[in-house]
DNA sequence: ATCTATATAATATTTATTATTATATAATAT
DNA sequence: ATATTATATAATAATAAATATTATATAGAT
């Protein structure tokens, strides 16, 4: 498990080399914050991470590495209610669960047979000029167990 | 196909009666733009198109209008990339294309099997105890033709 | 060691959205 | 019909997330 965060880890440090960018110990931090968080967390979120390490951190700082990793793939944005973004640093196929009232974020299985079975269909079927995908959002928008229960004690 | 649009608002309006919201001629206005839009248009595109009709109409009108809309499931919000929300007046079976570079929206058909097959699937699967999904979220990001054609050219 | 480019920090600005208050309209009761 | 109450709209102000700007600092190349 540890193992797997790691290689993730060393996955998206490799790939910020590769493409030429440097890898300052700020933006280290926010990649491990990110990609071993299970929490879908806002940029301040990570910002507030991050001030135990880098008290002097900007929020600019933030949203800039945020935004690069995004633009190389490596982070994905959920955007829920409330015109906030949330950064998911698991790339893996899933989808989310969004809680209206809450806001809380599951994620959802979808293994790679649904991605034969299903994306892969839709894309073939809805995309065949020069249309190119290169990334997915699947969400369930509802309430979560504690914000059900609550609506269903009212 | 005219007349599908207009039993389309025919149904929004008797559900604003029904539910008690008064019918107010800025709301049936609203109401028929949203409906009839097939562009996805955001809170300020509808705001520019109701001023020709009412001149004299807040924006914070159209936003009340349209979060009234969403919370009755109407319409659906689609927010895109930059942070601003996308209204959808047709709440029939379908997902979205958005394109990462312009921010078009197009639609993505997606058909009652499809959503036997999947959607619920993916539903029974994930949600074994109480959880309330009312909607649901299906897009496929990327590069539309003409900004595929762009970006090639470079 | 100097130069150049990139990253970060501090600050200011923008933009979408929401809140507040006042006015106007609609619904109901008298 | 008129008064009363509730709801909708309009005008304005406020909030909050994200971006732009500028200055400083750091890293890599010469």
């Amino acid at each position: 498990m540890k193992h797997q965060v790691n290689s993730r880890l060393n996955d998206i440090v490799s790939k910020i080399k590769k493409m030429g960018y440097s890898l300052t110990p700020q933006r280290l931090e926010i990649i491990k914050i990110v990609s071993e968080s299970k929490s879908h967390p806002s940029a301040v979120d990570v910002y507030d991470k991050l001030r135990k390490a880098y008290p002097m951190i900007s929020l600019n700082t933030v949203y800039k590495n945020l935004s690069l990793l995004s633009s190389i793939h490596e982070v994905k944005e959920i955007r829920t209610l409330q015109n906030s973004v949330h950064y998911d640093g698991d790339i893996s196929l899933h989808g989310h669960a969004i809680c209206e009232k809450c806001g809380r974020i599951i994620d959802v299985k979808i293994d790679e047979s649904d991605f034969k079975g299903f994306f892969d269909a839709k894309i073939k079927e809805n995309f065949k000029e020069n249309y190119y995908i290169n990334n997915y959002g699947l969400e369930f928008y509802g309430l979560c167990g504690l914000c059900y229960k609550e609506t269903a004690s009212d």
